[in-house]
RNA sequence: GCCGCCGUAGCUCAGCCUGGUAGAGCGGCGGGCUGUUAACCCGUAGGUCCCGGGUUCAAAUCCCGGCGGCGGCGCCA
């Protein structure tokens, strides 16, 4: 006898004999016969108790996230979801739940209660949907990069120093020596790497100390990131929106079915294809400008801004040229700027802004690869050299012009998915308040 | 860091403005029902109205303080 998901169950012809296993979904009691729904992880299929049998006493007593393993025949009825179910004939075991907590109130709700009953709030159909998308999202992105001859690579999670200026690490005690930070990017890392191996790639854990409460932010997000020698702004251009795109497309043809359940409009995805239109930052002030915003040049965008920008395009863009007063020190400066001072300066740096308000998904550029420059640049940014020293150390022996960028994943599927909220992204979210479950 | 909102049954909420001793739906339990699709119908149990203080004859309701949570901005992926 073989054991079969709730789906190979529904393509199978009538009269075989087979075992599924899961937990129940919903029940129906009635006179003559017991229905309950069974799930499992490829999706839901009815059994059918009749009350005759000795096991409908154990369907009788069977609650909403029971779970039971069952013997059955797999017959066609139009009145089935799926159009198929099982007649059991016997039960091999059963575990009877205590009423689980959980309704379809809450559900609609996204109440906070559903944050802390999070574990077992992910067994939800929305949450089995958004799992297995995410799951298509990072294979896609592993499939883009090593089909593209970039090595992947893991970086170190223990830090001793911030990769960003601004931006708040954690700080974690380390033995009996100083304390060390929990890394906000590899991007440093990947850079020393590109000397070794010239494309590379890495999916891992960031964490931002920002005392951010918005539905874009997590303290602790999954990036994806990647490190190019011998290429430019262009490149990172080029290769993000390719990412973009292989992702996109992975997801529509794999996972229809999870996106249809989320109510994903899917139109909006179809109309993801490279190029991205590229907007250069001066050109998004003045677009933004005419639309009414006054934004003064220098300043970065904010989520106003963001949202005003994207709602003028139906797919992803590129948006570059930032100042570099916007931007971290080791985002080089345009060439033609630079005997600009720092204030009128622009960077070859470029973001990836999502569409339908989502808002920016990707940042990256080119890098700074001249040692004095990198220096200089320090100098401006108020920042302390000696903390930046393997780092310049790079550029003395053999520096190479490279770019890279940062993806975040959980807000790439927040965008693919359609969700309200970023912590819908993965099973157990982490902000500001929230460490449990 | 700044601004706003919320806290009542296991869950989702009403009641609060205009003070008078606690309500609904779902879930639980019991019963009914010839195939349900978040089934339906009848019955029933279930409460520290977040905590502390104040005003009042009387506080879920008004005032003050605290705690917890949610949303938005800034910052970023």
């Amino acid at each position: 006898m073989q054991v079969v998901s709730s789906k190979e169950a529904l393509s199978l012809p009538d009269g075989e004999t087979v075992i599924v296993r899961g937990w129940v979904y919903r029940k129906r009691e009635f006179k003559d016969k017991i229905f309950v729904l069974l799930r499992d992880r490829e999706g839901i299929i009815q059994l059918v108790f009749p009350q005759q049998i000795p096991e409908s006493q154990i369907a009788r007593k069977l609650n909403i996230e029971s779970s039971l393993i069952v013997e059955g025949m797999v017959k066609s009825d139009v009145r089935a979801p799926g159009g198929k179910e099982i007649h059991v004939s016997k039960v091999l075991w059963y575990f009877i739940g205590e009423p689980f907590p959980i309704n379809e109130y809450a559900a609609q709700a996204d109440s906070e209660y559903l944050l802390d009953v999070r574990h077992l709030w992910i067994r939800s159909r929305k949450m089995w949907a958004i799992l297995r998308v995410r799951h298509t999202v990072f294979e896609a992105i592993h499939e883009y990069f090593r089909s593209k001859g970039f090595y992947e690579v893991h970086c170190p999670i223990f830090v001793s120093s911030a990769v960003e200026g601004g931006a708040t690490l954690f700080k974690v005690r380390y033995f009996d020596r100083e304390d060390v930070y929990l890394t906000q990017s590899a991007q440093f890392y990947l850079e020393a790497l590109i000397f070794s191996l010239e494309r590379v790639y890495t999916i891992a854990p960031s964490f931002r100390a920002e005392p951010s409460r918005t539905r874009r932010h997590l303290t602790e997000f999954w990036h994806a990131e990647a490190e190019m020698a011998w290429a430019g702004m262009r490149d990172v251009m080029r290769v993000s929106e390719e990412l973009i795109t292989h992702v996109v497309r992975k997801v529509l043809e794999d996972r229809l079915e999870e996106l249809s359940l989320l109510k994903r409009n899917l139109e909006k995805l179809e109309l993801v294809k490279p190029p991205f239109p590229r907007v250069s930052y001066d050109e998004a002030i003045s677009m933004l400008n005419s639309m009414g915003l006054d934004i003064k040049w220098g300043a970065d965008l904010g989520a106003d801004e963001e949202r005003a920008l994207t709602q003028k395009f139906d797919t992803p863009i590129h948006l570059y040229g930032f100042p570099s007063v916007a931007k971290a020190f080791y985002h080089k400066d345009y060439p033609e700027d630079r005997e600009k001072p720092l204030w009128e300066r622009r960077t070859l740096s470029v973001d990836v802004l999502a569409p339908e308000g989502y808002g920016e998904i990707v940042g990256g550029g080119e890098r700074i690869e001249d040692p004095e420059e990198l220096r200089r640049k320090i100098r401006e940014f108020g920042l302390k050299e000696e903390d930046y020293q393997w780092y310049i150390d790079l550029r003395k022996y053999g520096s190479v012009p490279h770019a890279g960028f940062g993806l975040g994943v959980d807000r790439l599927v927040m965008w693919i998915c359609g969700l309200d909220h970023i912590r819908d992204s993965l099973p157990f979210p982490r902000d500001i308040r929230r460490v449990r479950p």
